[in-house]
DNA sequence: CTGAAAGCGCTTACAG
DNA sequence: CTGAAAGCGCTTACAG
């Protein structure tokens, strides 16, 4: 018998000859040692026949929760968060949650731009990748836990191994006989952009090496020209140690412009071990950050916190990939 | 006076000194000529003071929408669909809609993965990017826009004006002096390729030149592969046509492992125009598809879709962006 | 083993 | 101009 309109739990208990209660407990697997087998077969029959489908919005209003969670990430035009948002949303689907994404401070929704109230006031847990720990402010006491936003926060953190990164670079780097070293830093206030400079400033110390420091924009041009300001020295450093890929990509044309052969005259290096790394000429030695992995951990950090547990902090290692770019430096005329 | 938990709009009508309706009158923003200004006002004041955000499930369950739409992308760690997103999700929220994000046929979600309803039962309209028309059966009935798929499907459409850009790509080539072509081409069965393809064999038969089609994965080492093999020939092109940038970038790579220059001896060109295109060196002739109009375009043909319009078949134009991988072809010895 | 009933928090006729 | 009431579709005590 077709039903008009979406078929409601009601409408599979007059079909299967039961009341909406049973539908309910059947469907909702709370039914072993209440209904009879016979009885839940039917059930399931009805339902598939009509091609039921439970309202979630009666569901949550129900329960008082809402199976989603929030993910906010600063931009989602840097390769680095489509595989945060692919690991979270892997794990979020094996426990029945759904993922939604905003974007901060820049974001394309939020209660300043809408009339409306944001679509993230209906949600259970917030997710929060490269942010400050205000970022999380304006969800009072929603739970959240903070990715790649550093360890300090009165939240469960899940972190990249960054300084451990930076040393295997540094290490890997000194090893091939470089001592002059370059930093072709992202002037970003973010926490992994500190903990980088921090870890190689103190690794080339150790080294017994010289560090400058040229800061810039994440983008190919301003990292170009940071890049020149470093080699351009009386005394250039023979490897430049860029903050990510994309930095990287902009230190190759700084070397090209003046001439130098990369690795030949000088070595660069990269960070994160996105696409573009493989897609240079030659190709980057990086670390690898396993960023899809950073968003199944920090989903199941979430969903432990949910449950009511209080998920310890966790830092993910990088991985040294060492490819075309690094070499030792020229031998002194 | 405090309420335990959230606040609902019978805290705030209490607090007012007020009915339930009329502060969902007053908060739904139609109460003009129903509810006195002044009352009006107390409610919004108390509502203010209480913190009051109304429960979007209550409201769901009651309009029977969720003001929330699916994007569905067959991969997020693509770069072309952070900027769909962010175009999509722009537009909703000035329509007080949210946006949630699938992958397909790879998905994170699914009822195939997991055992409780998918969270995007809970939508009212589908954004589905190139995928073929067959990806939408799953929503049966679900109003849904297509990008990116061709325009030859019986829902509304958004998208790139392809054969247009590979025209343009083609005239440029020719203006240059070439006459020999490669298509290094994506392999993927895709609309968008297929017209890519389609319409540089026309511009290139117009123009009385000829044509070599080489196939590869959209990544660097098959794109790499493909190219050498056209690079082989006995009478190779001097011009190579890649279907998009980073298929370019491997064009590069079997371009200096044979030993050639670009675009000295080789002409590489590009599609797409993402970050990668200015971070290779020499820099990218290519085809820029605006890809967060996209999205933009597509959540307005959606919105007017669920207002019960009928939107007209969309197509947005990319524009030559002529670097420095192009130029004429060396003269034959 | 099964069903009648309450109630989650809204919006919107309907009655005054 | 304002309020009492119905009802969206679920889940879960509670009663039998």
């Amino acid at each position: 018998m077709p039903v008009a309109g979406r078929p409601t739990s009601k409408d599979v208990a007059q079909e299967a000859g039961v009341s909406q209660s049973t539908v309910s407990l059947v469907l909702g697997g709370k039914w072993s040692g209440r209904v009879s087998p016979a009885t839940a077969r039917s059930v399931r029959t009805a339902a598939e026949r009509l091609g039921y489908r439970p309202n979630q919005a009666a569901r949550n209003l129900r329960l008082g929760t809402t199976r989603t969670v929030l993910l906010m990430v600063p931009t989602l035009t840097a390769p680095f968060f489509g595989p945060v948002y692919t690991g979270a949303a892997r794990v979020a689907a094996r426990h029945g949650f759904g993922v939604v994404v905003s974007t901060w401070p820049d974001g394309a929704d939020g209660p300043a731009e809408s009339p409306f109230p944001a679509p993230h006031e209906a949600i259970d847990g917030v997710l929060a990748s490269s942010m400050p720990a205000v970022a999380l402010d304006r969800f009072h006491g929603t739970p959240a836990v903070l990715l790649d936003s550093g360890p300090d926060a009165d939240v469960p953190t899940v972190d990249f191994g960054v300084a451990a990164g930076m040393r295997a670079i540094a290490a890997h780097l000194a090893g091939l006989g470089h001592r002059r070293f370059g930093h072709v830093a992202a002037g970003v206030d973010q926490w992994t952009f500190h903990a980088r400079a921090e870890a190689l400033a103190a690794e080339v110390a150790a080294l017994g090496g010289t560090l400058e420091r040229s800061a810039c924009a994440i983008d190919v041009a301003s990292a170009r020209d940071a890049a020149q300001r470093l080699l351009a020295r009386p005394d250039p450093p023979t490897a430049l140690v860029c903050d990510d890929d994309l930095i990287a990509a902009g230190a190759y044309k700084a070397a090209r412009a003046l001439g130098l052969d990369v690795p030949g005259e000088v070595s660069v290096t990269g960070f994160d071990d996105v696409l573009l790394a493989t897609a240079l000429e030659p190709e980057l030695t990086t670390v690898r950050l396993p960023a899809e992995e950073m968003g199944a951990q920090g989903m199941t950090a979430l969903l432990e916190l949910l449950d009511g547990g209080r998920p310890a902090p966790r830092v993910l290692p990088g991985r040294l990939v060492v490819r075309g770019s690094s070499a030792p430096p020229r031998a002194p005329l």
